[in-house]
DNA sequence: CCGCATAATTATGAATTCAAAAGCGACACC
DNA sequence: GGTGTCGCTTTTGAATTCATAATTATGCGG
């Protein structure tokens, strides 16, 4: 009598296909660096790590060759992607310019309420500016709560890709001192845009955020 | 005797991966109507028409499935994504967006050759404008030439992409009379700006392009 | 000692087999 | 007559088995 109240034993928890947890499992280990840009992937030997069999892990490594993340050789197995200089700068520009739309967008468009919400994000971003994990984390949910704001969910999955992708090369993008306080700077100017309600400000200064974090990398 | 020239038996036409070569033959499929928006996908009745296991048909599906084309029900199979008249409007912004960025790169960097190529390919386009299905391939074949001219390869990739899910409701677009008459002076101003070297001009009449072509489906 | 041909090993790619969940229908009970 | 439950069928999901291509190792010949 004590279980009244709806246990949900587990099955409900599947709420994913198990190949989709192999793929996010997958793209968690590249993140972190424990498999390497252009190294082979052992289909193998993470089956077995992973306590499952081949046939689910070669589905989630195509969907991760979709996405960008790996590459496929045929009859050669499958390799974490590498970013060239040149494809780092390319993806940032497909970024900033979809970001900056999606910030005009959100600047015309959104509610009293949303742009609160992104005003609150971004506060704490101002109080994470020497926490570099935790102001990466926070910069890219508001990043991703803008998208969602913006209302295009294929720019939204799109852009969501792309800061995928860029996370292959966190180690370039590992902003010097003092590049975190820029960013924060930035994102300042762009929240007031996004507040004003001044889309074409919103915009362009979210292109700007965008072309600075591209300049740091390279330089 | 008579082989001494490297006959090349057939081993290196495998060039591609048995999935991908069903992924595109599920996308000629989708794209002819023979699976129909909404429609489940039967992988058993599939396979054994195509003659190979479900287990190539199931990765490629996959791979659908992360490109839009397909969307994975848990424990139901694979469905034919619908496009509603929001989601069609979406991606057409999104690929006036990156296609007239494209545009203005190659109007601003190509090479007198390649410009030479874009107009050798509108020039065809101008004697088939009563050919709906062959005005058709040709203006896909033009656009794709000048992404691929724009050099970012993320950026054709996705516009690839787009512009696939987009070919999901051709019936939507099937440009009433005149569009095409309309959409190839469109075109010819366009041309004219890359011609032109014209970056600006370029994108915005690109982007017009892309406006109009919504504005035909939705009318 | 080096190079090439050939055999053994290993990993990928695909088919097959197996398990489990969802859909469907019949039957009983209210 | 309607509703709920039980069991049967179908289909998805995953593991296993099998085939084939590539890589490595080995041995022979130069």
């Amino acid at each position: 009598m004590s279980d009244s109240p709806a246990p949900t034993p587990r099955p409900p928890l599947h709420a994913r296909a198990l190949y989709q947890e192999v793929a996010e499992r997958l793209r968690q280990q590249i993140f972190n660096r424990e498999l390497e840009p252009g190294g082979w992937i052992d289909e193998q030997k993470l089956a077995v790590e992973y306590g499952i069999s081949r046939t689910p892990l070669r589905e989630a490594l195509k969907v991760l060759a979709a996405e960008g993340l790996v590459t496929m050789k045929l009859r050669r197995g499958a390799y974490v992607t590498e970013m060239s200089a040149d494809d780092v700068a390319q993806v940032y520009h497909l970024m900033a310019l979809l970001e900056a739309d999606a910030a005009g967008q959100v600047a015309t468009h959104a509610s009293p309420a949303q742009i609160a919400e992104l005003q609150a994000l971004h506060d704490r971003l101002e109080l994470q500016v020497l926490q570099r994990d935790a102001f990466f984390a926070t910069n890219e949910q508001f990043h991703l709560r803008l998208l969602a704001l913006a209302g295009n969910r294929w720019r939204a999955q799109i852009v969501l890709d792309l800061r995928q992708v860029m996370k292959l090369n966190r180690h370039l993008s590992l902003f010097k001192q003092g590049r975190l306080a820029d960013s924060l700077a930035e994102h300042r100017a762009v929240m007031a845009a996004l507040a004003a309600a001044d889309g074409p400000r919103a915009a362009q200064l979210m292109r700007m955020h965008f072309d600075n974090g591209l300049a740091a990398t390279s330089a």
